[in-house]
DNA sequence: TGTACATCAGTGAACGCGCGTTCACTGATGTAC
DNA sequence: TGTACATCAGTGAACGCGCGTTCACTGATGTAC
């Protein structure tokens, strides 16, 4: 189980004030899309675990939907943190594409949320859309991609569908990590040491 | 609304008896996952859509886990079928990753069922896996791939990642279908006409 | 062709359950003076 | 430093609801003779 966070003080309070309740609770949703699916997070379920009432949780979030969102936005953000840091890399579309599939495995629950039809019809959420948009700009200005912006857009889309598609076949138990990474350092290998050519086959 | 699938005799028969239940189950959950998400599925709603009482269901079905597989193990099939005829084509990668995509535009909720967790769970269903399994047998068996079977394979799983990415970012909003489709025939692009080289940049 | 009867495919009432959300409440916390 | 008080963050009971599944049942269908 996740670690419940606590607030800074270290020290266990006697209040029966939490102290960092939103936090523990999308903790608790990631615990259990993790352990299960979907259909198993709800408000009661959630409260439980974190060892609230279930009210508690509107001091919070407006509801499950808006609970749901907020555990999806964290994920994608989380993840957008993972790649620009791999985009550090001598290689950084290889160690993007690790890093991609890396949140995926260690993360499943979350990952299917984000691109869950639960998230894809929330379109009026902001933050949510935000979020999302953040990972596809880390992307965008990997630098390999190639100096014109129109062309970069388009290569960050399909880096994205590669590595996207590894991941959900993973997390969906049709192929496995160790092949998954051998067959994308075929793809992403640089065979151009340049560095200016299309790393993706066009 | 999907058209309920009816007896052969075509006449309306004044009987109770539905003639073709089970295939009118699954294309309700289709209806149903198709317009919202999967959490509005269940064996009543599904039935009241029918116009049976709910535990009609259950003369054709173990109960909901025993539905969802059996929508998914068709949808795999439904899914092979497509690419397998796809295959034919002079350029049969592009057209089976332009098929791949369109029935996931098609039928975005069954596509979301097929490669989600209710499914991915499912080790035990030997039908839904079976089913699984022609998917990635028609792109396994596509000529273009080369003549050696483990590198056949490999490639094949590259391809349906790519594929499968592409569908996944479209279903969920991300990417439109035009845009994926070009970047597709891009990456597909048959730059050796001898057709035997690699096509996806190893 | 008719009839008896087994089986098939429905019905509808009932079960227990857990859900999301609201409400009036109360104890804890922080702040102005 | 103390105190009064507003606000914050919980509680727990209650609401109505729809769910999956079971059960005893009954009408329709098909088959053996």
């Amino acid at each position: 189980l996740r670690i419940q966070a606590r607030p800074a003080t270290g020290a266990a309070k006697k209040s029966y004030h939490h102290g960092n309740l939103p936090e523990a609770l999308r903790n608790a949703v990631r615990d259990v899309l993790d352990a299960g699916d979907i259909e198993q997070v709800g408000m009661r379920e959630v409260a439980r675990i974190v060892g609230v009432s279930a009210s508690a949780a509107y001091r919070h979030f407006e509801g499950k939907d808006d609970l749901l969102a907020s555990v999806a936005a964290d994920g994608f953000r989380e993840l957008a943190a993972a790649l620009k840091a791999a985009a550090d890399d001598p290689a950084p579309m290889m160690a993007i594409g690790f890093a991609y599939v890396d949140f995926a495995v260690a993360n499943p629950g979350v990952f299917g949320l984000m691109f869950g039809p639960h998230v894809a019809r929330k379109e009026n959420h902001s933050d949510l859309k935000e979020a999302a948009a953040g990972v596809f700009r880390v992307l965008a200005r990997t630098g390999v991609f190639g100096k014109d912006r129109e062309t970069r857009r388009r290569r960050a889309l399909a880096a994205w569908s590669v590595i996207h598609g590894f991941s959900t076949l993973i997390v969906v138990n049709f192929l496995s990590v160790a092949k998954a990474k051998a067959l994308m350092r075929d793809i992403f290998a640089e065979t151009n040491p340049t560095g200016s050519d299309p790393v993706i086959g066009f």
